[in-house]
DNA sequence: CTCTCTGCAAATGCTTTGCAAACTC
DNA sequence: GAGTTTGCAAAGCATTTGCAGAGAG
């Protein structure tokens, strides 16, 4: 399956109008960042700074929140750094935490999709894949 | 299935021992607290708040951090709160963790064990099953 | 007695919040 | 013009660190 492309700067645009939240330069400043850096994982400060410092941190977490709660930017915890943005709806992709090099991989799946659910189903238990995270060691730090 | 019993307060204190720390009363309480959670996820408050507040959340955190080097503990970062410390060595089971009460309920299985490696495999990705967590809603908060 | 560990307090890093001014619709 | 957003600054957590005194071996 060609994975959906990620949202451009433009859909997320759109999506906050959509939902009545109002378009200013900050928002857009946001949303062309989140899109330009594609499937890479962003900290909320990464953002600030490739707006060109034109942004305040705190208007970037509120936007990236705002765009959460839209189902077009989802945000991960990862070790002890920082939280991870990325762009992207509700797919079914895992990451992979490298904990030497900090480093992360992700993988749409739906094999493991399927493996996690046959073991949380019988439980009752309803997994959230977004903000599902394998952490171990990348092949660089592995094999040497 | 009877799973490995975590490890007891002694061990824990033996492993401190062993290793050429010194054996003191804070350690203890931090060992006792660990040993009588079992496998609850407690965060560094938890641990300080359950020795009766007689150790210093610094202490706590040095004593984690010393016990989790000698594998004996594992913690993992969960969501936004506090990150959670545990007993037990690197076994193959897996964590599901509520978003929404906290609660955390482990499973021991292969089935999503191949399932990872299948996946991680191919990318020459080591996956740790230890520091491994599915965060969802458990089936009370899902439910309803 | 020597060297490690503890507690206190201050520092750090990430994220959130209060508020008046700026801006969108 | 009405109501949302912004930027700034300060507050709020979780975690770390410096240091002098207390305690283990």
């Amino acid at each position: 399956m060609a994975p959906s492309e990620p949202s451009s700067a433009d859909d997320l645009v759109a999506g906050l109008r959509r939902a009545g939240l109002r378009v200013t330069a900050p928002r857009r400043a946001v949303c062309a960042v989140l899109a330009s850096a594609g499937e890479e994982h962003l900290t909320a400060a990464d953002v600030a700074g490739r707006t060109g410092a034109a942004v305040d941190l705190s208007t970037v977490y509120r936007t990236l929140d705002a765009l959460e709660g839209l189902g077009m930017v989802q945000h991960v915890h990862l070790g002890h750094g920082a939280g991870a943005y990325h762009v992207g709806p509700s797919e079914d992709h895992h990451h992979l935490v490298c904990e030497e090099c900090g480093r992360t991989v992700d993988v749409a799946l739906e094999t493991l999709q399927r493996a996690i659910e046959g073991v949380t189903a019988p439980l009752g238990f309803v997994p959230d894949a977004a903000h599902f995270a394998i952490v171990g060691r990348c092949a660089a730090c592995a094999g040497g």
